[in-house]
DNA sequence: CCGCCGATTTGATCCAGATCAATGCGCCCT
DNA sequence: AGGGCGCATTGATCTGGATCAAATCGGCGG
């Protein structure tokens, strides 16, 4: 479900560059064929909206490049970020007939969009790819769980080293292994996700870079006391 | 896959107790005869433990009868609890290789085991029974997204109380709908599910109770204002 | 009926992280 | 180069919920 131009080469989902890690990698060539029909290639500028909690949800989504903030509001103006999606993920799980959570763009992000009627009509025709979805989901599941772990029992120090090398992790999954975690989203963004505010954020982080735990660089962080943050971690 | 004496008339899966709101209410007449075929009916008295976080997942479970703790332990002993199984929910969604959680019974527990290769097996053969574990997860998943919301953003008061509505609705779902929500549960439970201690759970109760926001009683509370309770959760 | 033990409630005090309040720093736009 | 505007950092103070410390309750075995 990778066919964005920004992705691929000139072979469309069959050269995507985030298809093996995404969920188009249990599809035959024929199959995908099929899916590059019902493919739409979207591009979203910094900043701009891919849906809103509450909404009809008429698409979902894969995420060929860039970064997208997925979070939930409070009447009165809190907000919970519930996860950063990165190239390879899937936006469509844990939705009925609206979107549960909102999302936007950190940075600029192309998609594959589908519509919801193919969606769930393809899915219902390939037992692999809802196989595939259901192996996504169930890997979400167990990411919300840690999640939970952490917004319930971790102080704010343990919180933003368990964020730092999770997404370290995550950057290394899609081929990118690196000291320098790369953190396109804001302070805010990050406070909002771990259950901290912005101030608790930025003091943490130059604690631990004062500490030499890690150097903060523009646009990131470097990992350079990877033992310690590994053990408290734990 | 719910075939518990406790949970079944004479008649089997057939006529299971919880079998409509569980993930076999998909299945045909004579899938749930294979089904039955490879359900293990097994009781856990109060305080057994059903698996633990890190062994080798050999069995998934469908509750039929009482409710299992699920939480997910740090080294320095905190605990955090990631859900509250109650009949007609299933255990076996969020693992891999290894169980990601523990499980342990609150009061006597009725389950339906099934070992991971037969369920594997028959997922893989049953499409639609694949399309309902599907559903199952992706409504964990937006349980979770709400999860998540609680821990990070909400209050001591509000998490209690989006605790006690979400109790409240969970118990009518599975055709129990009342003013009385039952609490099995221990204080202690409830602290480490909302991300509090065991003094903040009981003086908020206190506190709802003197207000007469709530009643509490042996074994769970009495809704006494509802109204006041749905605006919190907002 | 009594004594015990774990669960719960209640009280006093503490503190991690929130809140309130300035600056500081890039970066784009002119 | 200057100036304005988000974002981020830093500092001072406050507070919700944690921690420490007793009671009190409730169920169960003897």
């Amino acid at each position: 479900m990778n066919c964005h131009p920004t992705a691929c080469g000139d072979g469309g989902c069959r050269s995507c560059m985030v298809r093996l890690v995404s969920v188009c990698a249990s599809l035959t060539d024929d199959e995908l064929a099929l899916l590059e029909s019902l493919a739409h290639p979207t591009h979203f500028a910094s900043g701009a909206t891919l849906f809103t909690q509450g909404r009809e949800a008429h698409s979902v989504y894969n995420v060929t490049a860039g970064v997208v903030r997925l979070y939930k509001l409070l009447s009165d103006g809190r907000r919970q970020v519930v996860g950063f999606a990165l190239p390879g993920d899937f936006l469509g799980l844990a939705m009925r007939d609206a979107y549960g959570f909102s999302a936007d763009a950190i940075g600029d992000v192309a998609v594959c969009a589908f519509a919801r009627g193919a969606y769930t009509a393809l899915v219902d025709a390939k037992p692999h790819l809802l196989k595939r979805l259901h192996e996504f989901a169930t890997h979400e599941l167990t990411l919300a769980h840690e999640q939970m772990m952490l917004l319930g029992r971790r102080t704010a120090e343990e919180k933003l080293i368990c964020f730092l090398l999770g997404m370290q992790q995550r950057w290394a999954r899609l081929g990118k292994p690196s000291v320098t975690v790369p953190l396109p989203m804001t302070r805010q963004d990050i406070a909002d996700f771990l259950g901290l505010t912005i101030e608790t954020v930025s003091r943490t982080f130059t604690r631990l870079a004062r500490e030499k735990t890690i150097l903060i660089v523009p646009g990131g962080v470097r990992v350079m006391n990877a033992a310690r943050m590994s053990a408290v971690a734990a």
